[in-house]
DNA sequence: CACAATTCAATTGGGCACAACTAAATGGCG
DNA sequence: CGCCATTTAGTTGTGCCCAATTGAATTGTG
C-alpha cells in the first residue's frame, strides 16, 4: 500500500480519523449528488435545472424580490445568480426590471409564464418524497441534522478564515 | 402572493408537501456547500480542492488505480475525472499511463510527491470532524443516513428514467 | 478470420459555485 | 457641497458535474 512510519497509538488514532473522515465526506457528496440526479429527472418536464427551481420556490412563496434578498435566501452570490438569472428570463419566466427607488438593485419579478409554471410544480414534491424513501418524520429528522451542520460549518470556516488556524 | 386557486384539503395537503421538500432540499444544498466551503479553506495549504482530495484519499488507500475504478468508487465518470487527473498530474502528485495489458485502460499511478502529501494531509479529518461540532457517534449515525438516502435516490432515478414516469 | 457490439478514456458543451474584480449608485462625513 | 466608503449587480476565470459524442482497443460470434 502506501508508505507509513511504524504505527504508535496515537497514529492508529489519526489512521482511524482519515477513514471515518473519508466515509462521511464520501457520503454527503454522493447524496448531494444523488439528490441532484433524482431532481434532474423530475425536473426535465418543467425545463428546469435544481438551482433554477430553488429560484422558483422562493419568488412562488416570497413574491417579487431584489438578486440580494434572493441571494440571502439561497446563500448565493451574485455571480451564480446573474447568469442563472438571465437564463430563467430567456425562458420567459422572470422579469429583470432595476428598481426606481434604488438604481443599483434589480428587481426579479416572476412572468405569467412563471407563476403558472407553479400548477405543473406542485407534483414535485411527492415524487421527491417517494424517491427517499423515508417518511415525513425521518425528512424532518434529517433536515434538522443537516441545518444543524450547516451552521457548525459555516461558525467554523468563519473562525478558520481570519486566523487561517 | 400568488394566484391559487380555492383551496381543498387535498390542496392544502399539496402545499404543505411543497413546503417541507423545500426544507430538506435547501438544507441539502446548504449542508453540501458549506462543507464544500470548509474542505476549501482546510485544503488550501495542500494545494487540493474538495474532489482532488477524495481521489487522492482512494490512491493513498488503494493504491494504483485504472480510470474505471477510481470512476466507480467516486461514482464520477471520464467527464469528470480526466480534466482533474490532468490538473493532479500537472501539480506532480500523479501519474498517468496506458496499460500495457489494455491499450484502453489509463492507470492512475502516485509520484513520491504524491505519496508524501500524504502525511500533511493526515490532519485534516480531525480539524474536519471538530468543525462539525459532531461527536464520532453522531457523524457515524449521520453518514448511516446518508447512505440510505442516496441508495434509495440511485434507486429511484434507475426507474423513473427508463418509463420517464 | 471478419465484423459487430462493447468497453474505456477523452472531448465538447451547458450549467452551477465561488473568488476576485469592475462599475455604477448611494449614503455619510468633514 | 464634495469626497470617500459602502452597497449592489455584473463579469471573468477556475474548477466541478453530467450528458452526449468520438475514437481506439478489445471481445464475442458467425
Amino acid at each position: 500500500m502506501t508508505v507509513t512510519p511504524p504505527s504508535t497509538a496515537q497514529e492508529n488514532a489519526t489512521e482511524d480519523w482519515l477513514h471515518l473522515d473519508s466515509q462521511i465526506c464520501f457520503s454527503l457528496h454522493a447524496a448531494s449528488r444523488a439528490f441532484n440526479g433524482v431532481y434532474r429527472v423530475i425536473l426535465k418536464d418543467l425545463g428546469l435545472t435544481y438551482p433554477q427551481y430553488l429560484v422558483m420556490l422562493v419568488l412562488w412563496e416570497q413574491g417579487t424580490l431584489p438578486v440580494k434578498k434572493l441571494g440571502e435566501h439561497l446563500r448565493l452570490d451574485s455571480g451564480t445568480l446573474s447568469p442563472l438569472l438571465k437564463r430563467l428570463e430567456t425562458a420567459g419566466l422572470v422579469r429583470r426590471e432595476r428598481s426606481a427607488r434604488d438604481e443599483r438593485s434589480v428587481e426579479v419579478r416572476l412572468t405569467e409564464e412563471g407563476v403558472a409554471l407553479r400548477d405543473r410544480a406542485l407534483e414535485v414534491p411527492r415524487r421527491i418524497v417517494t424517491a427517499t424513501g423515508f417518511d415525513l418524520a425521518e425528512i424532518g429528522a434529517l433536515r434538522e441534522r443537516l441545518d444543524q451542520l450547516t451552521a457548525a460549518l459555516d461558525a467554523a470556516a468563519a473562525q478558520e478564515l481570519p486566523g487561517n488556524r
